[in-house]
DNA sequence: CCGTGCTGAGAGAGCGCTCTCCCGGCCGTT
DNA sequence: AACGGCCGGGAGAGCGCTCTCTCAGCACGG
């Protein structure tokens, strides 16, 4: 570390001044190809890096990107969806030689420290993936001027930021047809929770294709993970005994409910269709193979790095396309995916 | 951010020296209580918060350490493995003021990157995990000074690197033994793959326990994943149609064998009993739950945290412990969870 | 009374880079 | 032939921090 050469040395052996080979360095056109070549051979014979902080000290640049994810109640870590986001978030980030920051929060003090850290330019942009409704943090950022992109729509009432969601809405709808159009007359639902976009938008979906003549017993909430899927499972056909077609907003809670209908004796798709949503690896290889939507989570992480980078000027302008200025709001579509359970 | 209040507007603001405000701000002893106090309330007032760039150009230290992961195969990110770790390597590095930078490698050309990221000091150290025999990666930091803490013993014939592991043999052999304690006598494992450490030394226990009669035919390789655990109990089935017990050495795996041999038409654990490693949340809710092999991956992903802090220094002597100098080499217990399938 | 030893605080020199100036040389124009 | 314009490259001023060095001030002993 102590050995590492530095623009000056380069420069010394380049038989040029410092800011000659800064300037190859950093790409500029403005320099006799002759130089460029020497710079180049220097740059090479040295071994030379650049010293990153010393750079972000004038640049205001730190080619950082901070992932931010509310992990409290486990909620966020049980579900696949984590993973796949941060591949996608990962390769894109990669492609543009920024590095990823994970910050997971599982406190309130977690939070703060985030902020803390956040706030004062210690990373070019965030983004925040398990918004829940209350939440400060989006708004405290956009108020700092930290560029922000969330995936997921923001809970109702909060500010607007930037985001890529998936169709949550005719996802559900979706499925919810298909129970209808496949005899099913008794449908019921197990919602996600109701201060995340996702759980409310899934449910809004459900609303519109099954009308508002749902009875209240057949719909139950759940916390989008597995064990809340068994139990609101049971709970659910404890007061709704005859219920023939059951759409569940998660496919973590699907697996759930799969299992509890089996305990409870009920055979799927005989007695109950079950339909999920997000298609995890998991959901193809369930007894029934499950029903499910299917989302692309790896691409939602990939667009939402896209549009960050945008913001932050860090794609050409050529690549950035769509999500160069105007676009702060994605949805991407989704499908209904048919297999055993539906 | 260009309001951002410097040391210089601080110390002004306090009237007393940049170096006071530096002495304060860092915690120095040496400091008159009443000039402690002016400068804390100018810290307040002016919302300062140092800049990390300058202080990592002076002090070297960067507070980002990386976590890297061969993400090659996917074989990582199926399992929950990955994401237990993070979780335990967040929490132990938010506590020390750490920030981590995830880096997935896909490729070979990822790999470069990651080295010519990591060598030239832009973080304190790194941790590995999922390294395969061949890796060079370990070698290459250790070379460059880069403290380096891997998860999982380095496969045979890698350089020693600090580590921090499961008792991957005991946890086989505690399985093994248990099949044949409860009356299997045809007993075959399917195994991780040959080039992880993690693969060979689940091997090594089951022979330890199972002696040196299994016939190789009951001994059928998979790579970790739920795909795999299907293929390969398929094919064990057909050339050792009489196995009684089967030893998998993941529980993702195990979870496909439970499947291909319901699909085969043998009940689990009467005809077969099988018995996993890792146990995965989805172990338990398996159908029938799995007996596996339980191990603390979140403790795993803190350890590895731990011992990298205390290797770069930043653990005060009282909490490091055991890691402080010596340790390069921590084996976590495992302990058999007896359920349903064995 | 002065000299010695200490403690606490300020001055100032960088850390390695970028970027704005400015200047020298070359072209084209009048 | 003289001059303006332009372009490539060098000099040098920081970016915000840490840390060594130095010195002022005080208590103490001789």
């Amino acid at each position: 570390m102590s050995g590492r050469p530095t623009l000056e040395r380069v420069a010394e052996r380049a038989g040029v001044s410092r800011a000659t080979v800064s300037r190859v360095v950093n790409g500029a056109e403005t320099v006799d190809p002759v130089l460029r070549e020497k710079v180049r051979r220097a740059v090479a014979e040295l071994g030379y890096v650049p010293n990153r902080s010393a750079r972000t000290l004038v640049t205001r640049r730190t080619d950082l990107i901070a992932l931010v994810a509310a992990e409290s109640e486990q909620r966020v870590f049980g579900d696949p969806f984590f993973t796949d986001i941060i591949r996608g978030v990962s390769q894109e980030l990669a492609g543009a030689d920024v590095q990823l920051v994970l910050m997971l929060a599982k406190s309130e003090q977690d939070y703060t420290r985030i902020e803390r850290y956040l706030v004062p330019g210690h990373v070019d942009g965030a983004l925040l993936i398990s918004q829940h409704s209350g939440d400060a943090l989006p708004g405290r950022l956009l108020d700092a001027g930290v560029p922000v992109v969330t995936g997921g729509r923001p809970p109702d009432g909060s500010r607007d930021v930037p985001h890529v969601d998936h169709d949550n809405v005719t996802g559900a709808e979706l499925a919810t047809r298909h129970l209808i159009a496949t005899g099913r007359v008794r449908i019921g639902t197990i919602t996600g929770p109701a201060d995340m976009s996702a759980g409310v938008d899934r449910l809004t979906g459900f609303r519109r294709a099954a009308g508002d003549t749902v009875p209240a017993d057949r719909i139950e909430p759940g916390e989008f993970t597995h064990a809340s899927g068994v139990a609101a499972t049971e709970r659910l056909l404890e007061r709704a005994p005859d219920v023939d077609g059951l759409f569940v907003a998660s496919d973590l809670m699907a697996l759930g409910c799969l299992t509890a209908l089996r305990r409870a004796g009920r055979s799927v798709p005989d007695d109950v269709a079950v339909v999920g949503f997000d298609d995890i690896a998991a959901a193809a290889e369930a007894e029934p193979a499950l029903t499910t939507v299917h989302q692309e989570t790896f691409d939602q992480g990939r667009v939402m790095a896209r549009m960050l980078l945008a913001r932050i000027g860090r794609i050409p302008a050529t690549d950035a396309g769509r999500f160069t200025e105007g676009a702060s709001r994605v949805i991407l579509p989704v499908r209904l995916v048919i297999r055993d359970s539906a």
